[in-house]
DNA sequence: CGTTCGGCTCAGAAAATCTGAGCCGAGGCT
DNA sequence: AGCCTCGGCTCAGATTTTCTGAGCCGAACG
């Protein structure tokens, strides 16, 4: 008889779409990658949502969790659910706002790759907004196109040396490695430029930056050799802001990806942006 | 270029639903009464929502609020979708307790009609909860099945009066407008059952009590003479602790209803709760 | 046997959400 | 006209939710 606490209420969607995410991708940091928080909130999450029904909806492995048999029938149910939601979300937006479109990217690629080729389609009518996000599992339902660097096809994205004019001059600097400037992760993958370059095994010294426009700014400044990819430099060397002196590309094994987040109704401002991107 | 603030983030899941409501119910101030908020709580909801997309949603009328043309557009989408998470949430609950069976009713209703009747359910394995709701209205979604007076057809409620055995001795009490206690609402309408009595135009001027089962105990303890609807008073007359001094019997014109909240499948605990309450 | 992976815990911080009270304009009523 | 009611708005402040950050722990990997 007991009637209980003062107000009943609904479980939290948002713990609901902890749990959703959680299932679907089968733990509980991968969860947290798509929605944009750290583990222990998504922990956070499950915990309110398995005390508040009582009941067991992961099962605790040693290592990552996976579903009860419970949580298992019924995800099915809120996968289908949300992505309405996030349908309808998506629609309201494109209604609200027609012609804008959204690429989900990094920094980098955002600056160096995609805004020099925006202005062109900015004078067709098409309003491109580039949103900053970390990944591309962070990408989920906040923008209309996708573009990251991935292993596989897409546009190839090779790698090359580049320096500032003033410091190739009448010859080839020699590659000294206080003076070879890093970019971290595959973009800028010294090792395997070094190797096609006849180099094998040089170990670059110079400052190592995490952001490819940073890094090139240096180069273009006068701070040494960087490698990098060449759609990130592309601007840059048509500027002559950087010179490529060696000549020698290496084959990085990533491209740039540039793909839809969401379906693109045929004809769509999103359809159109894609389709003169690529 | 400029790349926006941090985080990119998607609608808030609450203030969607919040248009939703707002939407479907044609109010704000429903919306809020389903919502379980007060109005100002939807108003922000509203506003954020409408700020965050750069959209109009609603067109502010001076009495209340209608759909903008987009507004109404893409309200059926949500409001599927939210129907959907809605399910899913029911059906998770009902496997997370099965057997258990949720009643959305009021604090009086709960404790002077349906305690009585459900040791018998209890005694079947049917483990049966009353949920304290403010109205209907507020209902969605926490419960199976609700249980609230209303107008029109249900388990009839005819008025009565009641009084302590204590009171009425050898002669009927003569009706003391001091020693009229008053259940406020339609379930203790004295005027009705003033006129049936043949006391047209009496004027009741004891306590006026919210609670029903609060006013019973009062007329128990011999206070003076309660109207009130009879299914309220069945426990405490067959107990013996009030009388029905008159025998007067008048339509209130409410009766108490119970209706199933969702899709009851067929043999299921909520069902079977169902057809043995009416 | 050290390292990595993934989840857990806890305290504190930040942000979202809600309330309560009063305001305001429009329409209905007398 | 004057009064009242209705429904939404605003604002400050309170409350609750949600998130972070740092450290812990056990198992699997190599």
């Amino acid at each position: 008889m007991a009637v209980q606490p003062p107000r009943p209420k609904l479980p939290p969607l948002t713990a609901l779409r902890a749990f959703e995410a959680a299932g679907r991708l089968g733990g509980f940091t991968p969860a947290a990658r798509e929605l944009g928080v750290t583990p222990g909130a998504v922990t956070a999450h499950l915990k309110t949502l398995e005390s508040a029904l009582g009941v067991q909806l992961f099962e605790r492995r040693h290592k990552g969790v996976a579903l009860t048999e419970l949580g298992a029938r019924v995800l099915p149910d809120f996968t289908r659910a949300f992505r309405q939601i996030d349908a309808a979300v998506q629609r309201l937006e494109t209604e609200a706002a027609p012609g804008l479109v959204r690429i989900a990217t990094t920094q980098d690629l955002a600056q160096l790759w995609l805004s020099p080729r925006l202005p062109r389609l900015r004078r067709a009518g098409l309003q491109v907004v580039p949103v900053p996000v970390d990944g591309p599992e962070a990408a989920r339902g906040i923008a209309d196109l996708a573009l990251f660097a991935r292993e596989g096809e897409g546009i190839a994205a090779p790698l090359i040396a580049v320096a500032a004019p003033g410091l190739v001059e009448a010859q080839l600097p020699a590659l000294d490695p206080a003076e070879a400037l890093v970019l971290a992760g595959p973009l800028g993958d010294w090792e395997v430029w070094a190797k096609a370059a006849g180099h094998a095994g040089f170990q670059p010294r110079g400052p190592v930056h995490g952001s490819a426009a940073l890094a090139l700014e240096e180069a273009a400044n006068g701070a040494g050799v960087l490698v990098i990819a060449r759609p990130l430099a592309e601007a840059a060397l048509g500027q002559g802001r950087v010179v490529d002196p060696y000549g020698v590309t290496a084959d990085s094994g990533v491209s740039l990806a540039l793909w839809p987040l969401r379906d693109l109704p045929e004809g769509s401002a999103a359809a159109t942006v894609l389709a003169a991107l690529l």
